[in-house]
DNA sequence: TCCCATCAAT
């Protein structure tokens, strides 16, 4: 019987339908009751090795035939494998080699050590070509192990290629070291190093280069400067440069450049690159003047602006939300001869989203758009993300099919996105929709769109769903981060479902700080700020601002202002200093309570920490000072806040003149003192402040003077600025009503007093007390009469 | 086989 592969592949299709009859084929598929290891072939004696050496013109014929072999679970054994390797290695096959070896390590039925494979390619290779094939193989075999990440048995095939009398290649140990470096391993490329020797290497420039990278991703700048002094390579150099920039050095990689210009060791393109590498440094260290300096350095090198690293300073602008700064670089940068692009329009793009400016970036992408700019997937996505943020999901996948018709293929991130878009708006079932059409397409989703998504489910009352979210997301292999946790508590809280999200807290074997965090903000979200507080009070461990925000502001609005202050206590003792906002909402709380002690207490406190109390702090304490009668206390205060720069509003101004009107001495009528006319001299001047300010009067300041005349019982004057006020745009409210009303019925105009009632009753204003009191004065008169 | 590649989602 003569055996061609031909023969063999159309044994194997009719074999598919009739394997029992086969004498070297046993279909796996078509056996299931047959244990492991019957499963495959006995393939005996058979020579593979004839096989593939018939075919060894036709690299084609021979790997399908292979190919076939594996579907059907034959495997080959050592002689077949190297002679395939030889014969892969001698058509130039050098990707399909490495496919091979990375098979065959992963296929445990193998049944023989890899290493055998070496010496069996010693014997079968011809003289001339051995070592050369060795050094192949062995690297080969080297880098399989590394795409595999088995660094430890990589390194061991270099030891035992060499035991084998083969010297592997530097090359292969460079290419090993490097991806050591990419997952961490820098030890592991530090030992190899002083290895070298043993292996019978000779490290090139390539390989110090690449320690140089390893030592400076260990943070070993000294060492790996001191290497460095042993290559003359300059790119090793550029290694270094961007080592230190990493290692938040950039000041020092910057007086190394200008030591290797004035060497003549750096120009030209490695010179552009340095000098890229020193604006991100700089960008990462937040020196972003010192980055534009080194522009402007560029320029004097005769280096126009470098796309990358002027990409990366407006990068550092948007992500400082420093939109003029971004753009005024960005235009002196286009007038000198930079292009605008799609990465630098997604910073500015993301800079607006991210100040929540998402019409504004909507408005600029559209622009962008007809400009003709090329707009690639991560401004679709910014796009896409603004859109969500305004609950317009709808118009999002519009603009995702637009972005399709483009040829552009939507990724896991711009999914994610949308997916967002979709929970906002409480559209789960077009979520899980669109999480189909991702998976149709090839995309799995990852962490977080799965966080996205359980997150969405949590917060839309789905607690059930959100679980199975969840589970399914660890049956995939996906690990949920705290983020993920934390949505799930949050989302959970603010829908009421607390007993859920409370069991899903305590079902966390490793609950980390945040996680406590996310659950004291549930709380808050669900109105139980006590017991968020009681939770929050027991953690001894800083927070993030914003819990201790959300948790103060809900025990304010609460009324547990005893609790509040301890929260900001807590802030104090870990140092983390309370904004002005909160300390703002503690004074207008205290003054409430007419608690103006504790009140200026906490505002002489946020004075020394630096904060300048706002105008309505100022005026909150200045009211409340008014009230409680300390009228020079509030005279300071007024005083100070002008000295500061804060200019008086009308409500500062209301408060004042409502003060000193009512102890005008007229207002009583019959006393008259010294006290009296400082008060009175006083009133005009507060007046006079207030008008020279050009301050328009609001309806409070108008019932507070209207009120005045009435008291007073000049009701000609209240009635004229009634009118005067409600010409100038102003509704009357049922104060103003009140005052007037009250005023007539003191002076017995009845009638005028009926006719403003009316007035008020046809208006949709509810009657306060006084006013139902006004009501009853009237009644009672019109008895009278 | 080296340095560099910038922007987006919880």
């Amino acid at each position: 019987m003569r055996f061609s592969p031909t023969m063999l592949l159309s044994q194997l299709r009719l074999g598919r339908r009739a394997a029992s009859s086969r004498r070297f084929f046993a279909v796996s598929a078509l056996s299931p009751n047959l244990s492991d290891s019957e499963q495959h072939l006995k393939v005996g004696n058979f020579d593979f090795n004839r096989v593939l050496n018939s075919s060894r013109n036709d690299p084609n014929l021979a790997l399908s035939f292979l190919g076939q072999l594996k579907q059907h679970g034959v495997s080959l054994n050592v002689n077949a494998y190297a002679t395939l390797v030889i014969l892969l290695s001698s058509w130039g096959l050098d990707r399909k080699l490495d496919s091979v070896l990375v098979e065959l390590i992963g296929n445990e039925k193998r049944g023989f050590c890899v290493m055998d494979l070496i010496a069996s390619i010693g014997e079968e290779a011809e003289e001339d070509k051995r070592s050369l094939l060795l050094v192949r193989v062995s690297s080969a075999l080297a880098k399989a192990y590394v795409s595999l990440r088995m660094f430890d048995e990589a390194i061991d095939v270099l030891f035992q290629s060499n035991r084998l009398g083969c010297v592997p290649s530097i090359k292969a140990c460079n290419f090993l070291m490097n991806r050591l470096i990419e997952f961490g391993k820098t030890d592991m490329v530090v030992a190899l190093f002083r290895q070298l020797k043993q292996l019978g290497l000779d490290a090139n420039g390539y390989t110090y280069a690449i320690v140089v990278k390893a030592l400076c991703r260990k943070g070993d700048l000294e060492a790996a400067a001191k290497l460095l002094e042993m290559t003359p390579i300059v790119f090793a150099y550029t290694t270094f440069i961007e080592g230190l920039c990493a290692n938040q050095k950039t000041e020092q990689a910057v007086v190394l450049v200008k030591e290797l210009i004035d060497m003549k060791a750096l120009a030209g393109n490695d010179l552009e690159t340095a000098y890229s590498m020193v604006v991100r440094g700089f960008c990462n260290e937040m020196k972003i003047e010192a980055a534009e300096s080194v522009i402007l350095e560029m320029e004097k090198a005769g280096i126009g602006p470098n796309v990358y690293a002027c990409s990366l300073i407006i990068d550092r602008h948007c992500k400082n939300m420093n939109l003029p700064e971004a753009m005024g670089f960005l235009n002196a940068m286009l007038e000198k001869g930079l292009k605008l692009n799609c990465v630098i329009v997604s910073s500015i793009l993301q800079c607006h989203c991210k100040m929540k400016e998402y019409m504004e970036a909507l408005q600029k992408f559209k622009e962008f758009k007809d400009r003709k700019i090329f707009l690639d997937r991560v401004c679709y996505n910014v796009a896409f993300d603004a859109l969500s943020k305004l609950g317009r999901v709808e118009e999002a996948i519009e603009l995702l099919h637009e972005m399709m018709d483009k040829g552009m293929v939507p990724d896991v991130i711009n999914y994610t996105t949308l997916l967002d878009g979709y929970c906002l708006r409480g559209k789960v079932v077009d979520a899980l929709d669109l999480i189909d059409d991702m998976r149709g397409s090839g995309i799995s989703p990852d962490v977080i769109t799965y966080t996205v998504l359980a997150g969405g489910f949590a917060r839309n009352g789905h607690a059930k769903e959100a679980l199975v979210i969840y589970e399914t997301m660890k049956a995939e292999g996906l690990k949920p981060n705290a983020v993920t946790h934390n949505v799930m508590i949050e989302g959970l809280c603010s829908a009421r479902k607390i007993e859920e999200a409370e069991d899903f807290f305590m079902s966390l074997e490793n609950k980390c700080p945040e996680n406590y965090c996310s659950l004291v903000k549930g709380y808050c979200e669900s109105g139980l700020s006590k017991k968020a507080f009681r939770l929050f009070i027991e953690q001894e461990f800083p927070m993030r601002k914003s819990v201790y925000f959300k948790l103060f502001t809900n025990l304010c609005i609460e009324g547990y202002l005893d609790k509040a202050l301890a929260v900001m206590e807590r802030m104090w003792v870990y140092g983390i200093e309370p904004g002005r906002s909160m300390y703002g909402i503690m004074i207008g709380e205290l003054c409430r309570l007419n608690n103006a002690t504790e009140a200026q207490l906490l505002f002489d406190t946020m004075v020394t920490r630096g904060l300048i109390p706002n105008l309505i702090t100022y005026t909150i304490m200045i009211h409340t000072y008014c009230r409680l009668n300390e009228l020079q206390k509030a005279d300071d205060l007024f005083e100070d806040m002008k000295q500061r720069g804060i200019k008086p509003d009308v409500v500062t101004y209301t408060v004042l003149l409502d003060k000193y009107l009512k102890l005008d001495p007229e207002h009583h009528e019959t006393s008259c003192s010294v006290r009296g006319e400082v008060r009175k001299r006083k009133t005009s001047e507060v007046w006079r402040e207030f008008t020279a300010a050009g301050i328009g009067l609001d309806v409070v300041c108008y019932t507070v003077l209207i009120d005045r005349q009435c008291k007073i019982h000049n009701l000609e004057y209240a009635t004229k600025l009634f009118d005067r006020m409600i010409n100038s745009g102003l509704e009357p409210d049922m104060v103003t009503y009140t005052a007037l009303i009250s005023g007539y019925c003191r002076k017995g105009y009845i009638d005028k007093a009926v006719t403003f009632f009316t007035e008020l009753s046809r208006k949709d204003i509810s009657p306060t007390g006084d006013l139902v009191a006004a009501a009853v004065k009237i009644a009672t008169l019109n008895e009278g009469l």
